[in-house]
DNA sequence: AAGCCGTGGTA
DNA sequence: TTACCAAGGCT
């Protein structure tokens, strides 16, 4: 890696934030400075694209226009707003430290990145932009963003993917940000990373500060960031039953932790399961498979359906870690089933329009209706 | 430290 | 289709 001088220190900052005052991006979380505003616009950014974003924190801020609104919203509520968007754990952190800022902190903010640190799903990233952007601290605001474009404009060798690095990079860029408009400096970083300093198609040559990019000057701008490769998803193949009655589907609630926590889906069961209850799983037909499903929803629900395989291709859902592949399956249940071993309950379509669904049994449902 | 946690876009 | 990316945080 290189080093930089105060002379290039100043001309880099005055050539970026010259740049920004002309070229920023307006974006509706740009219209001012209200912490309410940024910390919204920043939980919703974070691992999700800013076209992405743009049209539900326009409807977020209609809905909850205030922190105490938030604060008091039904859950039910604040998870549909968040429908589609993902990483659900963001929105129950965003109550909860709505929560924090009203009941026990008066309404009132804490105004320094350890203090901010203190909220629910506030880490070193949104506390820094927070911070910065609303409370004019002059600390830096370290995202991907920030980890790529100095790195090449550096060449910083350190795997962004450790958290060894984050500490390093902030320590460097404390160095080189503006100090006396350390929003705009990080604002302006950002919107360099995402034009001329993108991961895949950089243009460097035509990017405003191509003289300090020193990966660039030397033909090795993709070396740049250093970034250790994730896992592959595991697959995971599920039957997903669907138990119909008139205008009701009987739904199950995944468990209050863990994947998609507390979302409405179609009973799922593992294959694992069903052939656990073989002794020879790798000698079992589709037939044996089918019976044994039904053996397993018996011992498990006590429900005795018939079931019949829908469609020729399961539907495949991706995760960051995890590839579900769903079989669908229908069953009728009698109308006087007992269904007091059965987690779940029947939910009617006109319900299941109103509450908050899973990409997942969305494209179940759309699966539904295109093999009817 | 490394795995968990969603979704949509792009090559 | 696969692979990887996009303004991370929590455990």
């Amino acid at each position: 890696m290189i080093e930089w001088s105060e002379n290039q220190i100043h001309a880099f900052r005055k050539t970026l934030l010259d740049w920004y005052d002309v070229n920023g991006r307006q974006l509706p979380w740009r219209q001012d400075h209200e912490p309410y505003h940024v910390w919204i616009s920043e939980i919703m950014l974070q691992q999700t694209q800013v076209n992405t974003v743009i049209p539900y924190y326009q409807r977020f801020m209609t809905e909850f226009p205030t922190v105490s609104d938030l604060a008091a919203a039904p859950e039910a509520k604040l998870m549909k707003a968040w429908e589609g968007l993902g990483y659900y754990s963001r929105a129950r952190n965003l109550q909860k430290a709505a929560k924090q800022i009203v009941n026990e902190r008066g309404g009132q903010w804490p105004k320094t990145v350890e203090g901010l640190q203190e909220l629910a799903g506030i880490g070193p990233y949104t506390a820094g932009a927070i911070a910065s952007i609303a409370f004019n601290e002059p600390v830096p605001a370290v995202d991907g963003n920030a980890f790529r474009v100095f790195a090449r404009l550096l060449e910083i060798d350190l795997d962004i993917a450790k958290p060894q690095a984050r500490p390093i990079f902030e320590k460097i860029i404390e160095r080189i940000m503006s100090p006396d408009r350390p929003g705009d400096f990080n604002q302006a970083i950002m919107d360099l990373g995402s034009s001329y300093m993108t991961a895949k198609n950089p243009d460097s040559a035509h990017s405003p500060v191509k003289a300090f990019n020193q990966a660039y000057i030397d033909g090795v701008e993709m070396q740049y960031p250093v970034k250790s490769k994730k896992p592959k998803p595991v697959k995971v193949s599920y039957y997903g039953i669907v138990i119909r009655q008139n205008d009701q589907f009987l739904m199950q609630k995944r468990p209050s932790e863990g994947l998609l926590a507390n979302f409405w889906t179609f009973p799922l069961i593992a294959e694992d399961d069903v052939l656990a209850l073989s002794k020879t799983p790798e000698l079992v037909t589709d037939e044996e498979r089918l019976n044994l499903l039904e053996q397993l929803i018996r011992q498990e629900y006590g429900l005795h359906l018939r079931l019949v395989p829908m469609g020729a291709k399961p539907v495949k859902h991706t995760f960051t870690h995890r590839q579900w592949i769903i079989s669908l399956l229908s069953a009728e249940v009698a109308p006087d089933a007992d269904l007091s071993f059965f987690p779940g309950k029947w939910l009617s379509t006109q319900e299941l329009n109103t509450i908050a669904l899973p990409k997942v049994q969305e494209k179940l449902m759309q699966r539904l209706v295109n093999t009817k």
